[in-house]
DNA sequence: GAATGGCCCGGCTGC
DNA sequence: CGGGCCATTC
């Protein structure tokens, strides 16, 4: 469960049981020998049976922390888990544990094998938009036609192909088009390889490679460090990450996971749910346990839940229960228009929470992003508090990036996407040609653009203006480089907004949008001051590259604040979430399931299904599901039929209501029953448009004001950073070992110091050699001898 | 070299 | 409907 800390049990509900675990939870929990996958229905307590797994393993087992892997899907179950154990373990134990997701485990990982993997130390992880960024300079170079070959879809395959673990050399093209993927793939690797940056799949291929490589001392290490490998959410991993977790598990065979096949919905990303299906074939002798009843939800939720999923085909045979109270009736509520559905949720949470149901308590799904506008815009008139969870992300806005970009040039000088976001922001008078005069000549001479810089300025190839901006610009980035030696990452940030002069561009243009930037910027300035106190506390040196990586890697559901506010977000997004009372909008045919204008990328019906039986199930009490007769989509009025999944629901457990307005105009596209109905024939057209309630307007008075007053913007609904418990411990990157510095005289038990590979680590003893060797342990290894010249003293005792 | 306006095209889910 | 790209203009 992850729901938020002391969530008291719903009125009437039989909570999880306090101590100890039922009868299977507690045999998945105390088995510890071998493969085991546990078929753990919805809200049948599988964080809780990782979490006592892993409590088992470390006090009764005496299974040293740092060699226990828990694979979460997001960083927040991460911390949540962590935090979970701390209480029953205590935080000593809790700290050396390797908890994370697939992305932030192999970003660790990757840090001590960087050498392996043929990184440099600091290598920086590459977003989507740094992906793009990097592909449109590559059909820039090649030459490649965006309309006859458009990107997005040579990139979609690329992608596909390392989804399968295969790079640009394992690539064979079989046509024309595949022949352009090919040089695109391999173009876009050697860019990458040269700005000593990696992206999200390349994380998991790369400690993939090094562990399946039987020759290499780093595969050996990785293959032998984790006793225990535990997997949550299993159903949706896909093919890299299997082989990651059967490698590292292959001496242990401690290999446990846990999933449910019912709620698989990242098929589109590359997961299988054959994986789990066939995790008795794949580890013959594993032991099988199912987690069938239900704690979470009314028994009228979990029958709702059933009617949708059981027309599933090919689902492993289990049966969700209850011994939950019915409670309330499920409510599916007709509306009109989004406008209408909008301002019958808005009305009812207004209930709940004058009722005193804390906001926090309840959540609004939808199908897409898009969906969220409406909603947003009513609740916000309404005074009710909100938080977004995902659409336009935090840290995917520009003036974020740029920042981020500066810091990124700061520790990765290779990065030539980073640098180019930022080397004419503010203007610096350095436009297009001069740029494609230093990637002429940074291309001459093989060196990454920031390197060619000075070479430019000594060169006759520009003229006198530009030559003297690239200087600037140069000493400018040198200066903030020395600067990274000694100053903190928070300090390290200021310096850059103020001696970029990027702060007092955005004060100089006076205008509520570059006022809302300024304080996005300074939530950045926020959260690097957070990261820098979680990591001392956690007795870890922040850095700017441990704060970079975390900032890459942060999931959407990573942004939910514990905060009485109601949480929007898509379903996707509300996976492994629960919330007391659940609104879900938008359960209409193509809308959902989801059907893509693009025939090609139809969706998979049997995924939307699952979708909306992990909807269903993150509702504890109450359950409103909403469709609409028509809404606006993509600026067209579309018409649009219940969902046929409505038509699953059970009716003993609904009931059917109509909202104000679709009593007043009798519901006309609806049958009496509610479901059914059939899409209103075009000849029926005229008069539906030029029907008009004064909430189906669109385009008058009730726009958003887009770029308005930021403190509006912002509050009740914001869109925020994320609070992550889970601080990487990335080695400090830009401090070399000092080699040739003698060994601190009375550097003794107890010394905190810093090794590049290992990070921190506490010194157990020292020996008294002319060139002293350290016992050290280390966070998240085992303990180390290493020879007291290559550790940095952080705190000497 | 920068700023502005028009136009086209995509149009989901996300580490 | 909205973002990104291009052409035009200062």
């Amino acid at each position: 469960m992850l729901s938020r800390d002391g969530d008291p049990p719903e009125a009437g509900l039989t909570p999880a049981p306090a101590e100890g675990l039922n009868g299977p939870q507690a045999e998945a929990a105390a088995h510890v020998d071998g493969p085991m996958v546990v078929f753990a229905g919805a809200g049948s307590g599988k964080t809780r049976v990782i979490t006592y797994r892993i409590a088992n393993l470390l006090a009764a087992c005496r299974v040293p922390p740092y060699r226990i892997l828990a694979v979460t899907f997001t960083n927040k179950a991460a911390g949540e888990m962590k935090r979970r154990l701390e209480r029953i373990c205590g935080p000593e134990l809790v700290r050396d544990l390797w908890v994370g997701t697939f992305h932030a485990t192999c970003a660790r990982l990757l840090r001590r094998h960087h050498e392996a993997a043929g990184l440099g130390k600091n290598f920086i992880v590459y977003d989507d938009d740094d992906q793009r960024a990097v592909m449109s300079r590559v059909f820039k170079e090649l030459k490649i036609d965006d309309k006859r070959h458009p990107m997005r879809l040579v990139m979609g395959r690329i992608h596909r192909e390392k989804q399968d673990g295969l790079l640009a050399a394992d690539f064979t093209p079989g046509n024309p088009t595949e022949e352009v993927v090919a040089r695109c793939f391999s173009e876009y690797e050697r860019r990458l390889a040269d700005a000593n940056a990696v992206d999200f799949d390349d994380l998991l291929i790369r400690v993939l490679r090094i562990v399946e490589d039987e020759r290499s001392a780093a595969g050996e290490e990785l293959r032998k460090k984790f006793l225990h490998v535990l997997v949550d959410e299993f159903q949706d991993v896909n093919q890299v990450q299997y082989r990651l977790v059967r490698g590292l598990s292959r001496r242990s065979t401690n290999l446990f996971v846990v999933g449910d096949d019912d709620q698989s919905i990242y098929r589109w990303r590359g997961a299988d749910v054959r994986i789990v299906r066939n995790f008795r074939r794949d580890h013959p002798g594993a032991r099988i346990v199912k987690l069938e009843e239900n704690y979470r939800s009314t028994s009228s939720v979990v029958t709702a839940a059933l009617g949708v999923i059981r027309p599933a085909t090919d689902r492993e045979p289990k049966e969700l229960w209850t011994n939950n109270p019915p409670g309330e009736p499920v409510a599916v509520v007709a509306c009109a228009t989004e406008r209408d559905e909008a301002a019958f949720v808005a009305e009812r949470v207004r209930e709940l929470v004058d009722q005193g149901v804390s906001p926090a308590d309840v959540a609004i799904f939808y199908r897409v992003h898009a969906q969220s506008r409406v909603l947003e815009e009513v609740l916000r008139s309404e005074r009710l508090p909100f938080q977004v969870i995902g659409g336009v992300r935090f840290f995917e806005r520009a003036e974020v990036k740029d920042l981020v970009s500066y810091l990124r040039v700061i520790t990765n000088p290779r990065s030539d996407v980073d640098l180019l976001r930022i080397i004419n922001v503010p203007s610096r008078k350095i436009g297009d040609t001069t740029v494609e005069k230093l990637a002429g000549l940074a291309a001459e001479l093989k060196v990454p653009l920031f390197e060619a810089l000075e070479p430019l300025v000594r060169s006759d190839r520009v003229g006198p203006q530009p030559k003297k901006a690239l200087a600037r610009l140069h000493a400018l980035l040198s200066d903030l480089m020395t600067a990274a030696d000694t100053a903190g990452p928070r300090d390290l940030a200021e310096r850059v907004l103020d001696e970029t002069g990027y702060a007092r561009m955005l004060e100089a243009e006076g205008t509520d949008e570059a006022e809302g930037r300024l304080l996005n910027l300074r939530e950045l300035l926020g959260s690097i001051e957070e990261y820098e106190r979680e990591t001392l506390a956690a007795a870890e040196v922040p850095t700017l590259a441990g704060y970079l990586e975390k900032v890459a890697l942060v999931a959407v559901t990573d942004e939910l604040k514990d905060a009485p506010k109601v949480a929007m977000m898509t379903v996707h997004a509300a996976k492994g979430l629960e919330f007391s009372h659940v609104f879900l909008t938008g359960m209409e045919e193509d809308m959902f399931p989801f059907r893509s204008m693009d025939p090609a990328r139809s969706g998979d019906v049997e995924e939307e299904r699952r979708l909306a039986y992990v909807a269903i199930t993150r509702a504890r009490a109450r359950l409103w599901i909403f469709h609409a007769e028509r809404r606006m989509v993509f600026g067209a009025t579309k018409y649009g039929m219940p969902s046929r999944f409505l038509a699953d629901l059970p009716k003993e457990v609904v009931t059917q209501q109509k909202t104000e307005t679709m009593r007043s105009s009798q519901g006309r596209f609806i049958d009496r029953d509610g479901w059914g109905a059939k899409r209103p024939e075009a000849s029926q057209g005229a008069p539906r448009l030029s029907w008009s309630h004064p909430q189906a307007r669109t385009g008058g008075g009730l726009e958003r004001p887009r770029l308005a007053a930021p403190s509006s913007e912002r509050t009740p609904g914001e869109r925020f950073i994320e609070r992550d418990d889970d601080a990487p411990r990335a080695a400090s990157l830009r401090r070399p070992a000092p080699v040739d510095v003698p060994a601190p005289r009375g550097l003794g038990p107890g010394s905190q110091v810093e090794h590049p590979s290992f990070g921190m680590g506490v010194v157990l003893e020292v020996d008294g050699s002319p060139d002293p060797t350290a016992t050290v342990k280390f966070s998240g290894w085992s303990t180390k001898r290493i020879k007291v010249r290559f550790l940095e003293v952080v705190h000497q005792r």
